[in-house]
DNA sequence: GTGGTCTAGACCACA
DNA sequence: GTGGTCTAGACCACA
């Protein structure tokens, strides 16, 4: 369920919480579905438990998971994390699309280029 | 020309090859123009040299400007630059909207916001 | 009567205590009045013995209730616990006003938002 | 200008990051003025420095100090921390006076214990 | 068993 | 020199 790539530049604690973002937003992992235990998934994926520790901080403080001491971790409700998310990659899009704009590509092309993955 | 933002959290380095990246392809630095010394930007922007020589370098291994010992840094003749600069942003824009459409994003809803930037 | 947020932060054993000190002090738990057992409400709000147990002994070593070997939990005579409670929270209020101040914070404008409140 | 007190409950990064946001609003740091490197108050302190680290990532993240890679730690500007600051503590006043006031403590009464602490 | 904090120490990117 | 990430392993609070 949860990869990781070493050859990645991205930091391992971030890669760990950006897969699970993911899947509760897909919603494999359920509202109050409870995620592995700090240890028992560092042992999976032979990582420290610190690492896997900053992984579920770091998504608990954007709200993707609670934290219940001495039970676990579990996925919080995940409607208003969809908006969140959105909000999120919205940005993203728009920062990309400004330079690739001012750089001279067309609207239209940007368009186009959307169109065609949908194809795929 | 060259502004660097302490507050961004992207190292200076890239700020700066980012930035003449895009002079480049604007063709605000013109193909064969010289830029501006290391010692000279350095001074200039008051950062260590090292860092503007990391830039360059950096520049000259992506195809942005070629080195001259003993004469400077010139900027490249930027057609095939453009093409190849295209290539990079639609590979980070199909990234984007792959997760973004994986998690209930429509294609119309990424290009409605794309549309709604033009009007700005 | 005692309600439970996995979703708080503070542990679990410190919300139930929380929440008995409050409803001594309001007198909805009348002096010498028994408190549920350790294991009904355990059962109750399904939530380990253990942690109930905690709480108690938390509420007894607090002076807000005391224990009858064999009989069970019983709240104490409020009087004196309301003065002790009114004395936590202004250490409480002092503690926070002495840095609001220190950082700029009038303190007429602490106690126009305290009035503020009243209108609510 | 950092003491920790180990006897303190609070965890010692988050005492240390409350001193620092203590030291920024009250105009002791400067604006971009340097912090300690983590490694030098790291050894001042005889902690290790990855709770130092923490300390800093935690004020970066709340947006007290901005982070220069290979430079250093600056405090951000202040101006709007304050603003930020004095909502912190409005709610946390907020909170202890309502619980205050449900168990019968008045208005006045606190708004009197306000009016005290001014008199020291 | 479960998460939270901390130490000791390594290695890397950046300036 | 400076911060960022990570491992290895300890100890504590909580359930």
């Amino acid at each position: 369920m949860i990869f990781i790539d070493l050859k990645d530049s991205r930091p391992i604690y971030e890669q760990v919480a950006e897969r699970f973002k993911f899947l509760i937003l897909k919603g494999v992992i359920a509202s109050d579905e409870k995620l592995p235990s700090v240890r028992n998934l560092a042992v999976d994926l032979s990582i420290n438990p610190n690492t896997i520790q900053r992984a579920y901080a770091e998504l608990e403080r954007q709200g993707y998971i609670y934290t219940v001491k001495g039970k676990g971790n579990f996925a919080a409700g995940n409607d208003q994390l969809i908006e969140q998310y959105r909000e999120e990659i919205r940005k993203q899009i728009k920062g990309i699309c400004e330079t690739a704009v001012s750089v001279g590509m067309t609207e239209e092309e940007l368009i186009r280029n959307i169109r065609e993955w949908r194809s795929l």
